[in-house]
RNA sequence: GUCCCCAUCGUCUAGAGGCCUAGGACAUCGCCCUUUCACGGCGACGACAGGGGUUCGACUCCCCUUGGGGACGCCA
């Protein structure tokens, strides 16, 4: 039988990292298994699902490749079906009407956790028979005895008691079928044959597994993923700052950077910490699954990004951080070539926001210099390496590297001064004390003109600067 | 509360009874490199939750305790 696994959200908010690395362990283990990975959209509370949600998904999925082979479904276009598959349970004497009020279902909970007992349904209608045209919802008429059993492909051999399961609802009142039932029948159809999901549906399992017994089906192979804590270790929420995945494309995060640091989160290939997607499909493998959930961090993901910036082809990163420029008011187009630019400032970087702040002194003046490195670099002393260097540069016949370089030498054996004394102030009058490349590279990309006329401003500073002492 | 699950450095993890003086990565701290900031290189710090078993031998197997997480909805 060939593979298929699915990504099975509720549209009632973005795409977190969670849901994104279940989404990846899916994909990967059908593109390992040269499977089908197919999305459906699980969207049966009509009351909290919105089509906001729904796009926000899709565009993260897009975003981080994740690419499916089928859907999205949505569940509330397969209503007529979940019915059908209702009404046979309800034939076949496997479901039952039940017309217990809220009310009722309320104090019921509120005495068994009084008395300390699990809470849960207590039958009082299985064996009623209750006036369909009276509201009412419809349970699964779960087994009394006995108990299910599974191996889970994560969590190994997982068994459970019947006697702990209730009569779940499967129908609401308003005639929309509830999750487990819908899950059951979708899986069912869609022949999926391994459920991919997180820790928090184990509960769930045996229940599922039940319904699909009676409807005599087959059980597809269960593989539940621990959960995704916080830095703090505290779980996962929108408190723990960025958690949606767009989230992490507005702060300047390469797709295949997240990817990888969450391909590593619950799982690992010996002491491997880079993986190219094809060497991810190649290695990946449920039974490495980690069965303890793990904490989110930061500092990690970051460093995982910068390796990619350092790493990934230089007109690609220029074509992503080309839309950070331009949240900076920086037309690339208007200055050196931007790919040039990431190839010298790329190492400095741990984001592509980062990489476009400290690149933008290529392009515009900067508003002021950095404070610390003006009074250490700023004093009389610079006046003079500056002034020879700006005339030096002004007669420079070509504007190359090389000849920048000769001139700065130049400057500082005639003066008989280290290249500190010269390059310190000069650094600080092109870049306004942002991390740069050597100062023969860093005013090649600036050119000559934005050159000089910094230097100038410079100047002017430094003279104002001293004259006050 | 009841049921289920989990437990190696601060964090992610390696470890399938002797290979462990417990390895790697991030972070932190040193040193080196250095025209700033970085990159890079070298090094330091740092963990088997506790207690019982099993075994010639336990990080590895079993039990208990503790701690953490999840479920207990006419949510998914």
């Amino acid at each position: 039988m060939s593979i298929k696994t699915r990504f099975a959200p509720s549209p009632t908010g973005y795409l977190h990292v969670g849901g994104a690395r279940t989404a990846l362990f899916s994909w990967l283990h059908a593109r390992k298994h040269g499977g089908r990975f197919v999305l459906r959209i699980e969207d049966t509370d009509l009351e909290r699902s919105t089509e906001e949600s729904v796009n926000a998904i899709l565009e993260g999925m897009t975003w981080l490749g994740l690419e499916y082979d089928e859907g999205p479904f949505f569940q509330t276009h397969r209503f007529e079906r979940y019915e059908e598959v209702i009404q046979q349970l309800l034939v076949d004497g496997h479901a039952y009407r039940c017309n217990c009020s809220r009310e009722r279902l309320d104090e019921l909970r509120e005495g068994q956790m009084k008395r300390k007992e699990k809470p849960r349904y207590d039958s009082r209608c299985r064996m009623q028979n209750v006036n369909p045209d009276e509201p009412h919802v419809i349970r699964f008429r779960n087994p009394v005895e006995g108990n299910v059993v599974f191996d889970d492909l994560v969590r190994g051999r997982v068994a459970f008691n019947n006697s702990e399961l209730d009569d779940l609802i499967i129908k609401r009142t308003d005639g929309s079928p509830t999750y487990n039932l819908s899950v059951v029948v979708d899986d069912l159809d869609m022949g999926i044959t391994q459920v991919i999901r997180g820790d928090d549906h184990l509960n769930n399992t045996p229940r599922q597994m039940n319904i699909l017994k009676a409807l005599g089906a087959e059980t597809p192979q269960y593989a539940h993923v621990p959960m995704i804590l916080g830095d703090d270790g505290a779980r996962l929420s929108k408190r723990h700052g960025a958690v949606s995945v767009m989230q992490y494309r507005e702060q300047g995060l390469l797709p295949e950077a997240l990817l990888n640091y969450l391909v590593r989160l619950g799982w690992s290939h010996g002491d491997q910490e880079i993986f190219s997607l094809d060497e991810m499909v190649e290695h990946f493998d449920l039974s490495n699954v980690n069965k303890a959930p793990s904490s989110f961090n930061t500092e990690k993901l970051l460093w995982i990004n910068q390796h990619y910036i350092k790493e990934s082809d230089p007109a690609r990163v220029a074509h992503l951080l080309s839309v950070h420029m331009g949240d900076l008011d920086i037309d690339p187009a208007l200055g050196p070539d931007l790919v040039e630019v990431v190839k010298v400032q790329r190492e400095r970087a741990k984001t592509l926001v980062e990489l476009a702040e400290i690149s933008a002194f290529y392009y515009k003046d900067f508003d002021s210099y950095n404070e610390k490195s003006m009074k250490k670099a700023f004093k009389e002393g610079a006046i003079a390496p500056l002034e020879r260097t700006r005339s030096a540069l002004t007669a420079l016949d070509e504007w190359h590297p090389e000849a920048i370089k000769r001139v700065l030498d130049e400057v500082v054996a005639e003066l008989e001064i280290g290249f500190g004394k010269l390059g310190m102030p000069l650094r600080l009058a092109i870049t306004g004390g942002s991390p740069s490349p050597d100062l023969d590279t860093t005013l090649y990309l600036v050119g000559r003109e934005a050159t000089i006329r910094r230097i100038d401003r410079a100047l002017e500073m430094i003279r104002d600067l001293t004259s006050q002492v």
